[in-house]
DNA sequence: AATCGACATGGGGATTAACT
DNA sequence: AGTTAATCCCCATGTCGATT
């Protein structure tokens, strides 16, 4: 049985009626009967065969988005965070049509006011040459952040494996002209001939406007866009969806995102007018196949299958939503994000996203994905800590970046990442062999998020750019680091969500041999208020800390003491950290280390980075367990004590209170063991949660036995001290297994 | 050498005003 | 009225000299 989540239940379990139903992307649904107990609530019947079917296993992350009346999305991901290649049931039509199938992602485009003054500007001595005297026109407000975190917040599930970019309507392109995003001009459109490109609905209108690029990377919509927006009654706020289609024309499918909608259909993709009437009166069907999908089956003109599905492979979507601010972020979102292994790409220009997706062109055996279209899209990740921060106008790196020369690489290094579908889709299921990176911001963010989704294209860096653009010479290594750990490690990045406000940071040379590291901007305004200065504390997961001085005159910086940090945690070029703000009075930040070196084990073993993702969840479902049982939080061991006394259960069990220090050998209760265990050499499974371990069981003098090998990371993997009580409960007398309930 | 503080700089979105 | 392109100016962060 799989438990679904309290917070879940308690949100939404009135309405959850048994059975429920789960649906993969690709298509497939599954009738799981519900069991309530005691206030909770577990998958049951239907779940083991679900489970089997798609082969779940330790440390497998699967999203659920529910979508109301018992009907629930499912994305199942790996251990190493790569989304499952489901069993697919693609309708016939769909299988032939995988021309074009770049994976560009333009997530971020929701450009702010700039119009704040800064007084450094405004007080230059400033012997300018003379200006134009332009006439006193009121100005035209642009959207308040607010607007746009309502509009992206309701077109950021849209995903697509075609180069795309998301615009939200500003005052000056319902009254002028549009302005593509740089980084979607200078990848795809600046080789384009000057002259006219097709805006395609999914209902067949389309409209020609002319296309304007300059030689800077600039690139407008022109002539004919007036009439597009008033054709449509595109309004300040809407968000548009450019999916390029290159054919024998320039083409763009176009989908809507009416903002003044956003409380009704938020997750719906309108047309146009007629789309938009449609969607006005909330007539969206959830499409759970294709056909459901207000554009299933349809043809663009250059006989591409418009057909993208919403994956959430940008840290957009799910990954935003549980955290949406750098996120998250998440912007950052549980998305996890997948990272291209590129090693098939060893040319200069092997990041360059276009290229990449050239590739992908050319691949007659990649399927397109089903198109899902999730209206109401809610996930227990994304509800529960979802804050639609403002977006910055320009799209940044989550990761700060103090070298120059990486600002000056080009943004077609910023996508490394594709997704090359695997041409067949096997049962039970193949894993993808190719990651792609999330191009967008955060959080889960944010997030996602925190906005590990930031790593976009458009405009900032992605962490992609940052790993590439080094030199050994920036780098004072021998060589980079390979695209494999590279990837590995900022897909183990993006996969941690946290619940806190975080912000992750790619270590440059910088950072570790001089004073400072960096702080984004954005994480300080909006977490920090700008602290002038202050003291902080930087805490491992062992609970180690040093304090930092945080000072922020023009840039942001952990200072004094930052070089201490650095050199005591060994943090090396290409390491990726994670600043969770756990304490805002305090201003603790836990760091979470994902080790570039490390990256490609991907392991769970334990130890700064290689398992940090899991040293975090396992943290936390320890507090889950010990909430659990003991009705509230507690720091006193006599509670945990009291709290394990509790336990019951139908199966042998033994208690352990952990003793001062640290032993690398546990003593089974010889009352126990004699009645339960064969004294024999062996291996034990010990279970927490749904994690497990296995730690060899020895026996010592007078038939005693000790878990040994195993146990040492067993203890420090589930962060065990001195006066936590382990319950050990006996679930497989033959091969034994053991879940072990731990009380602090 | 480490730290601090301030400025410089490039990118790029938003807006406006001149032009057609 | 529509189009074009210049301009504004914000953001992020790199750089450097002064100070400790």
């Amino acid at each position: 049985m799989q438990k679904v989540p309290m917070k879940f239940v308690m949100k939404y379990g009135e309405e959850l009626s048994s059975p429920v139903y789960l649906r993969l992307p690709c298509g497939s649904e599954w009738e799981i009967e519900l069991r309530r107990c005691s206030g909770e609530v577990w998958f049951e019947k239907g779940w083991p065969e679900f489970s089997k079917f798609y082969s779940l296993d330790y440390a497998f992350w699967l999203v659920f988005g529910y979508e109301g009346n018992s009907r629930f999305h499912v994305f199942i991901f790996d251990r190493s965070c790569t989304e499952v290649d489901y069993p697919i049931k693609l309708p016939e039509k769909e299988k032939a049509d995988y021309e074009d199938d770049e994976s560009v992602e333009i997530l971020d485009d929701f450009p702010t006011s700039r119009r704040r003054k800064r007084e450094r500007y405004s007080s230059l001595p400033c012997p300018l040459p003379p200006k134009k005297k332009r006439k006193s026109y009121p100005r035209m407000h642009p959207l308040t952040e607010k607007d746009k975190a309502i509009a992206l917040q309701r077109a950021i599930a849209f995903k697509s494996e075609k180069p795309h970019f998301k615009v939200a309507m500003q005052p000056s392109y319902i009254f002028g002209n549009l302005i593509l995003p740089a980084g979607f001009a200078k990848r795809h459109l600046m080789h384009q001939p000057h002259g006219n490109a097709i805006l395609r609905l999914p209902d067949g209108g389309a409209w020609c406007v002319k296309l304007k690029i300059y030689e800077k990377g600039k690139v407008r919509f022109q002539r004919g866009w007036l009439e597009f927006v008033r054709d449509n009654n595109l309004k300040t706020g809407d968000v548009c969806v450019f999916i390029l289609i290159k054919g024998i024309e320039l083409a763009f499918e176009v989908l809507f995102y009416r903002g003044t909608e956003a409380a009704n259909c938020s997750l719906s993709p309108g047309g146009h007018a007629k789309g938009a009437r449609a969607m006005d009166q909330g007539k969206w069907e959830i499409g759970t196949s294709s056909s459901h999908h207000p554009y299933a089956g349809k043809e663009c003109s250059g006989g591409l299958n418009l057909e993208t599905g919403y994956e959430d492979h940008d840290d957009k979507s799910v990954e935003i939503l549980d955290d949406l601010c750098p996120r998250k972020s998440r912007d950052k979102s549980l998305v996890m994000p997948k990272l291209e292994e590129t090693d098939k790409h060893d040319d200069d220009s092997n990041d360059d996203i276009s290229r990449d997706s050239d590739e992908v062109q050319d691949d007659p055996t990649i399927p397109e994905e089903e198109e899902t279209d999730y209206e109401d899209d809610e996930s227990v990740e994304i509800l529960d800590d979802y804050s639609p921060c403002p977006r910055k106008t320009r799209e940044k790196s989550p990761l700060p970046c103090l070298h120059k020369k990486m600002r000056t690489c080009s943004s077609s290094k910023a996508a490394e990442c594709n997704t090359n579908f695997p041409a067949t889709k096997t049962q039970p299921y193949e894993i993808k062999k190719s990651f792609r990176s999330k191009d967008s911001y955060c959080s889960k963010s944010e997030v996602k998020k925190h906005d590990f989704s930031t790593m976009k294209e458009v405009g900032g860096l992605s962490s992609s750019q940052i790993f590439q653009k080094r030199t050994p010479d920036v780098l004072g290594r021998e060589h980079s680091l390979a695209k494999s750990e590279k990837a590995l490690a900022l897909q183990r990045a993006n996969a941690f969500k946290s619940e806190y406000p975080s912000f992750p940071v790619a270590f440059q040379p910088s950072y570790i041999h001089s004073s400072y590291l960096g702080l984004p901007y954005e994480f300080v305004r909006t977490h920090l208020n700008k602290q002038r200065s202050s003291n902080v504390i930087l805490q491992i997961l062992d609970g180690s800390t040093w304090p930092v001085n945080f000072k922020y005159d023009v840039t942001p910086r952990f200072q004094n003491g930052w070089s201490v940090f650095a050199r005591e945690n060994n943090l090396k070029v290409g390491d990726l950290c994670v600043f969770e703000l756990i304490n805002r009075n305090e201003l603790t930040f836990e760091v979470v280390f994902f080790r570039a070196t490390e990256a490609k084990k991907c392991s769970s073993s334990a130890g700064h980075g290689g398992g940090a993702i899991d040293q975090v969840e396992i943290k936390r479902s320890i507090c889950k367990v010990k909430s659990g049982y003991e009705n509230g939080p507690s720091d006193t061991s006599l509670s945990a004590v009291e709290a394990a006394n509790k336990f019951v259960s139908s199966n042998p069990f033994f208690r352990v209170t952990l003793g001062l220090g640290s032993s690398r050998v546990l003593r089974i209760p010889t009352s126990f063991s004699k009645h339960f265990i064969e004294k024999k050499i062996q291996i034990v499974t010990l279970w927490v949660d749904d994690r497990m371990w296995h730690v060899s069981l020895t026996v010592h003098w007078r038939n005693a036995l000790k878990l040994s090998a195993g146990w040492a990371a067993f203890a420090k993997g589930n962060c065990l001290t001195e006066g936590d009580v382990c319950i050990f409960e006996l679930l497989d007398r033959n091969n034994i297994s053991l879940k072990v309930y731990i009380f602090r």
